[in-house]
Formats: structure tokens, sequence, C-alpha cells
DNA sequence: ACGCAAAGTTACTGGTCAGTATTTAAAGTT
DNA sequence: AACTTTAAATACTGACCAGTAACTTTGCGT
């Protein structure tokens, strides 16, 4: 009985994991309002009822989607925190990191930036709280960096900014296919950051191809 | 005669100004596909048959703001690259000029990256040629340097990239009225981009506050 | 085999809006 | 002051689509 209900939830999991996928693909190729929920139900070959079923609204599937775009974010972040190496190394990890993630993720993170303003007040509201706190957190690295001597940056804030700028954007030009792999493109990317915090090399001069 | 038709004329661009700035407004603060023209048309206390009387449609209005934000792009580009000074002063002239156009008419950039997928394929065309167009002078622009010997580079494009990443995401995060002016922002993230290409200073140091 | 849920499907509704046909007002023109 | 042109408002239409009500199938327990 209860082997039947762990069943039963599984099930439903995974046709909530293929309703979003469907979602994803579709609001991203063509923007959340011009996706009907018709299309994404014929996508699965089933009919729009079938995805009431398992979400309460067109809206709800965005905020998920939304959501987790920015969990993605939180969790390249605590697996960096976890490690204890020098301040320069982590934020080479964490640009590194979060890049990975946000293009191995591109349509969860495009979807989030160009459609934030269609989620409902409630939503965008508690995502947008833990996009605050990232970015608090980033705040915080760089500080550290400054306090170990290893940077040298006048305003860590405008700082932060600059590299969310770099990460952020990037999902808008990155193709999956194109001259550069991405992780060539993630650690040239991490190796600008770099520079641009004057981070004192620890280690590594890595050769450049 | 010809003086009416001039005065005419005058006046039916002035209109279509007031439209204009009345729909970027409205799209900036609640998205294209949450305004309707209704909506634009009581902002200005006239109804929507007058909005018809100088635009197509809904959409053709979505096109103009969007060509708007690119052409003021380029605009700064053009006004840089009349100059002559070093590479390392004309590409801070650039990064400042256009990021104080990006934030100086913030809800045109902001409209004109989340809503490009709502234009049409044609506008969207159109559109995307400029701002290609504009990556590739930006791309000449960082080559001339890195010839001058002024840069230490490693790959130009992947540059440009980052360097339209801090710009293109400047109206996301920034705030008229916030902690610093928009010139303190333009000139400390115009350092960054410079630390970033590794510019050996040509001259201008200039205190930090 | 039989009935009974669960899970879908078909078929429908109601509201919203872009776009338009028709009417009214205002400003020149002679 | 009647006549025409321009420009806008009122009032309407028709398509589209999120969300739902009512019906159907499938598989499971007994």
């Amino acid at each position: 009985m209860n082997n039947t209900d762990d069943m039963r939830e599984a099930i439903s999991n995974l046709k909530r994991e293929r309703i979003l996928a469907a979602a994803v693909d579709l609001f991203y190729k063509q923007g959340y309002g011009k996706t009907t929920l018709d299309q994404v139900a014929s996508e699965l070959q089933v009919t729009k009822p079938f995805i009431y079923g398992h979400f309460d609204s067109k809206n709800a599937l965005l905020a998920e989607i939304c959501s987790r775009a920015i969990t993605l974010a939180h969790e390249s972040l605590n697996r960096v925190m976890a490690q204890d190496a020098s301040v320069t190394e982590r934020l080479e990890t964490v640009v590194t990191d979060f890049l990975k993630a946000v293009l191995t993720h591109q349509p969860h993170a495009m979807i989030y930036s160009r459609e934030e303003k269609e989620l409902a007040q409630a939503d965008r509201d508690a995502i947008n709280q833990l996009r605050r706190e990232f970015d608090h957190r980033l705040v915080d690295l760089l500080n550290q960096g400054v306090t170990a001597g290893e940077f040298q940056v006048d305003d860590v804030q405008l700082t932060a900014l600059a590299i969310g700028g770099i990460v952020g954007w990037a999902p808008v030009w990155f193709r999956a296919n194109g001259r550069l792999s991405l992780e060539e493109v993630v650690s040239y990317m991490a190796s600008m950051v770099l520079a641009m915090v004057r981070a004192k090399k620890t280690r590594k001069p890595k050769s450049n191809p």
C-alpha cells in the first residue's frame, strides 16, 4: 500500500517533470505570452486538462520554472562555500560553477530574466528575495577577498553587479554548438572576472590555447 | 500651404512621441503582454482609435521602441569612432557613453531585451542585424587595442561579450536614486572594463572617492 | 467477471482585447 | 453662415485561450 503510494508519487513527479520540460522548451523558443497550454499539451501528446491535473495554472508553471532557475544559482554557491580554499580560488570556482549552471540550463535562465514581470506578485517577491540573497553572498565573498588582501576593488557592490552582468548576460549569446565549448567559455570568463578584481594569482598560471 | 503641412507633420510627430512615451512607460512597468492599448490610451487621456491613427498595431509600437534602443547604441558608438584618441581612451569612452545611453533610456533597453521574442519576425531580424553590427564594431575596437599593444586579451570576441554583459545587464539593477549617481556608476564600470582588458593606462590616474 | 476510482478526453464557456465601422465634433475655407 | 476636411470618440466584432464541466476509458481490488 505504502509501496503503491510511492509508485504513484513517482509517476506523478515524472509527469510534472515532463510537463515542465515541454513548457520550458516552448516558453524559451516562443516566449510565455505566445505559448498556449494547448501547445504544451500537444508537445506531450496529451490534452490541456492533463496539465491542470498537475499544475494550478499557466502561471504556476512559469513560477516553478523561475524558482528553479534561482535555486540552481544558490546550489552552485552552496557547493563553493562549503570548500576551503583561498578567496581567489573560491571566486574562480563560483564564477565557473555558476556560469556552468546558467549555461547548461540556458532556457531556465532566459525565461526567468525575460518573463519575471509576468509572475504573480507573490511569486515574484519570493523569487526576488532569493536573488537578493544571492547578491549578498557574492558581495560577502568579495569583501573577504579585499580583507585578505587578495583583491583590489574599490566598490564591492558594483563589482558584484558587474560579475552578475557577465554571468547573467551569457545565456543571451551562448550557443552550445558555437566556436568554443562550454568549458572553454566558462574558464575564459572566470579569468576575466579575476582580472577585473585584480586578483593576485595564488597559483595555477595555466596555459592559454 | 507647405507651411501648414510642416505644422501638421510636426503635430503628428509630437503625438507619435507622446504615444511612444506612454507605451514605453507601461511596457516597462507591466510588460508588453500585460499592457492593453486601452491603458496606453487612457494614460494620455485619449482613446484607442487615436493610437491607430498613428501606429498600425500594438506590435508596431513595440518595434519602434526596440529599434530606438539599438539606434541609441549605434549613435554612441558613432560619436566615439569619430574621435581621434588612443584605443584605451576610446574604449573607455565607448563604455562610458554607451552605458550612459542605456541607463538614461533604461526602459527602452529593458523592453528590448525582455520583449524581443514578441516582435514580428521581420522586425526581429532587422533589429538583430543592427545588434550584430554593433558587436562587430566593438570587436574591431578591441582588435585595434591588441594590435597597438595597449590591451592584453586572448579572445576578443568573448571579451566583447563580457563587456556587453556588464553594460546590457546594468538596466536590470540600476536605480536612478540609488547609492551612487549615474556618473559614478558609469565611470566605475568603465574602469572595470579597462582592468578586464588589462589596458596599460595611457594617462589620467584620476583619484578614487 | 464486476464494479469503482483514478486519470484522461472531448466539448464547452466566459472574459479579454486587438482591431474596426460608424458617428460626432471641431477647424478651416470661401 | 453653409460646406468640406480632418480627427477623434463611441460602440461594436470576432478571435483567441485559460480554465472547467461532463463524459469515457483503463486498470485494480475483491
